[in-house]
DNA sequence: GGCCGCAGATGACCCAAGTCAAAGCGCATG
DNA sequence: CATGCGCTTTGACTTGGGTCATCTGCGGCC
């Protein structure tokens, strides 16, 4: 999957919250600084500074309809992005971490398109958009800023895009799983342990299923071995299980482990958890294809 | 006007913005006219002639994994982006259409991270992104070109998303049709005759549904009245019972539509169709449907 | 300290939609 | 003009997971 790791600074991201997040303003090199720009930072980049905001867990940063003004750079905590349909039903569209930009989605319309709740208690830089472009056209680095905020919006929503492709709800969580670990070790925080801050309820939305079956799913990757569930601490003791699962995009994935397609196989896991009740049946059509 | 087939359904289609689309080059006056940004243009915009590219049904025009270089904006014709996963099952991302700007998810890793290929013969404009980029800093119609761009693109990826967090097929379709057909009427075109260019699969990938349940929604569509299909023409006769469909978010959106939680009620249509099966009222000339 | 409410887990039931199959149709190709 | 392949539709069957319901445990609050 060509993952060109982000060839600038990785020592920079391994140190995060390295200021003083609770101040009432940073300065833009404060920005680049955590969005793992540190090596951009100029003189002329260091004295715009911003307004910081704190936002207290379970309320609202951005409410979807308001007039789009500013950038939230997400210095501390963590959001959820939500858009709410005719009947109230709210759909999760994505969750922002850390060095996240939210807001971006106002620019078509000049209105944000979705809201964003605060998980916990969190801090956000507030660029106001006007100030912000007019800087980047005189300051690389915050251009340079701006598009990769711009890109890393656009990649994260083709993964959430890749996440509700699949077919099976364990695929999605699987991935959803590892995409997040993925997200928190690009921050510099542990890949085997991931610490949820949503409901399941919100994981559910944003996966597209029932959070029953979220709850469902995680038992039963938990039960093959692939991780320990101990409520919203989550801990990835078999990646590679999870990586083999998490690529099955049509059909069950327990089909495709059992027919060899997949390395090694399961140790004693098996006959526990799912597989079991599908027995050696031959469910065992040839996957994939289909062109 | 080129022996691109865009022009097909003489009468409904009928007022395009015309220009010398087939043309070896074109200037960002061009381009800004046929965003829709005409009343931008300038003398200053007038003179930067960009190359422009053809490319034939079905093959690609970008790889994903390979460089990013160039935006492309598409002049004439239309486009599906995909990604491949590692199975070989291409995922469809979106569609991208006459106006709309593919590449912009190069941004953020130097590589494409989705390929685009014409759903017909098409043409675009190659804008090299560094160009692209120094010139946005000259010119303020130019950056307003980017993001717009920009803001349209993250826009269709929440619209995408909203697509599928639809619960049923159904609706799915149901959203997609309207989606499109306001894009096309946004463009100039009629809301209410749809050309797809796309296949069924297509659709059903962008969907996130097998592409027998997409026949099986137009079919079920057709049948309480709110579109006809001709193969891939789709006609919107009740643009008003689509609207209706299209806001469940959960459920069976029959169930909705009988439980008077919609306004006005339906007109002859429900009987018929699928509404059938839910007990109710008489299932008598309900015909297909299983059961 | 005790009550209340929500998050989470789990079981039972059953329908929507995935899968497999097969039959039209159309368009492209030689 | 004939042939064939792939798109589309429809049918029949199967099942994953949505829905409803219950139970537990933790946390907040008076």
């Amino acid at each position: 999957m060509t993952l060109v790791t982000q060839t600038t600074s990785t020592a920079d991201l391994a140190k995060p919250k390295t200021s003083a997040v609770g101040a009432a303003r940073c300065t833009a090199s404060d920005l680049l600084r955590w969005a793992g720009l540190g090596d951009q930072v100029s003189d002329q980049t260091d004295r715009m500074p911003y307004a910081t905001r704190r936002v207290r867990a379970d309320t609202a940063l951005v409410h979807e309809g308001n007039p789009f003004e500013y950038l939230y750079f997400v210095c501390a905590g963590s959001f959820k992005c939500v858009q709410v349909d005719a009947e109230g039903y709210e759909q999760v569209l994505g969750f922002a971490l850390h060095a996240d930009m939210i807001g971006l989605d106002g620019i078509s319309r000049g209105r944000h398109a979705s809201g964003a709740v605060a998980l916990e208690d969190s801090t956000v830089a507030a660029l106001p958009f006007a100030d912000v472009m007019s800087a980047s056209r005189r300051m690389p680095a915050i251009e340079r800023l701006i598009q990769r905020a711009v890109g890393a919006e656009l990649l994260r929503r083709s993964d959430t895009q890749y996440l509700m492709s699949a077919a099976s709800s364990e695929v999605r969580v699987a991935r959803f799983l590892l995409h997040f670990a993925k997200r928190q070790n690009a921050l510099g925080y542990s890949d085997r342990r991931i610490r949820l801050r949503m409901t399941r309820r919100d994981i559910a939305s944003h996966l597209g299923v029932a959070h029953e079956t979220v709850s469902r799913a995680l038992t039963a990757l938990q039960q093959v071995g692939g991780i320990v569930v101990t409520y919203r601490d989550i801990e990835i003791v078999d990646a590679k299980l999870l990586q083999e699962i998490q690529r099955v995009t049509r059909g069950t994935w327990k089909g495709a482990l059992r027919q060899g397609g997949m390395a090694g196989g399961l140790p004693g896991a098996m006959p526990g958890g799912l597989s079991s009740r599908y027995g050696g049946a031959g469910s065992a059509a040839a996957p994939r294809l289909h062109a």
